[in-house]
DNA sequence: GCTTAAATGAAACAATGTTTCAAATGAAAT
DNA sequence: ATTTCATTTGAAACATTGTTTCATTTAAGC
């Protein structure tokens, strides 16, 4: 779907550095770091506009954040399938040395049965490490 | 244990820096940010000398990281039982209100099936959100 | 084309984490 | 107890990530 009719979608305003940032990850096709993102945005970014951005398009349901390491935050557009959100259900694999973000679909989440009270507003399950590619060459 | 027996238990030097970090994750006996163990270690605080002790603590076995969120991670002390190292199995929670971070003992984590040549060196199941005093507040 | 609320971008700041290197210290041997 | 030496410390300077403020610009509806 073409970037700025995401936004119209969920009734967020078209703008330059956001349809910026949501092309940014459609052409990457996988999660992207701030500092990734800002190198596909290029003259295009701004390090406020960016961080606010990502506060509106993750609450409008069009990205979400995937922690991978404390300084290592990876930004990547939900799944939209058979129109509903398509929540992160799957565990990510982390590697320190490439910093390359694995997307572990054999490895899901079941139901989080918190205590009462408490909301979910975010999760993820992070596995950090190093990746077979970066151990074969250690 | 003794702090300084800990450091002996594992083969690493007993230095004053090391004995009061880990003091301080005693005294609390919950897990700490760094922030809090600066407030606790007082004069004894210093920033680099923190993050090496972090690292060497971490590779010794005697303390853990729970990364609660990007720019919020906390150290907690390995409980020894019988013997041998417990890892962390549980999920946490971690309110963005009020910082704290919970550990949902309910919530475990099967082993991690990784693909073939990836290596976990440290995961964490984070939910993160408003925790139930915080909630009832707002 | 106007109008106006919303969004942008520049500057300045705050917190977290790292690198370098001279000085201090722990632990072991004398 | 003193000496020795590798390890550890701590100060300075830096890098990165994230936030706040406020004047300017822009999107979208009329």
């Amino acid at each position: 779907m073409k970037a700025s009719d995401i936004l119209e979608h969920h009734l967020v305003k078209k703008t330059t550095p956001r349809v910026a940032l949501i092309q940014a990850l459609q052409t990457a096709g996988r999660p992207l770091s701030e500092h990734e993102i800002k190198e596909q945005m290029g003259e295009l970014y701004d390090r406020v506009t960016f961080y606010r951005s990502i506060q509106t398009l993750s609450r409008s349901g069009i990205i979400h954040r995937i922690v991978a390491d404390n300084v290592m935050v990876k930004y990547a557009l939900n799944q939209c399938e058979n129109g509903h959100q398509h929540q992160v259900d799957h565990a990510h694999f982390y590697c320190r040395e490439c910093h390359n973000l694995f997307c572990l679909k054999n490895i899901k989440l079941q139901s989080l049965n918190l205590p009462a009270g408490f909301v979910d507003e975010e999760h993820d399950l992070v596995i950090r490490g190093t990746c077979e590619q970066c151990n074969d060459l250690i």
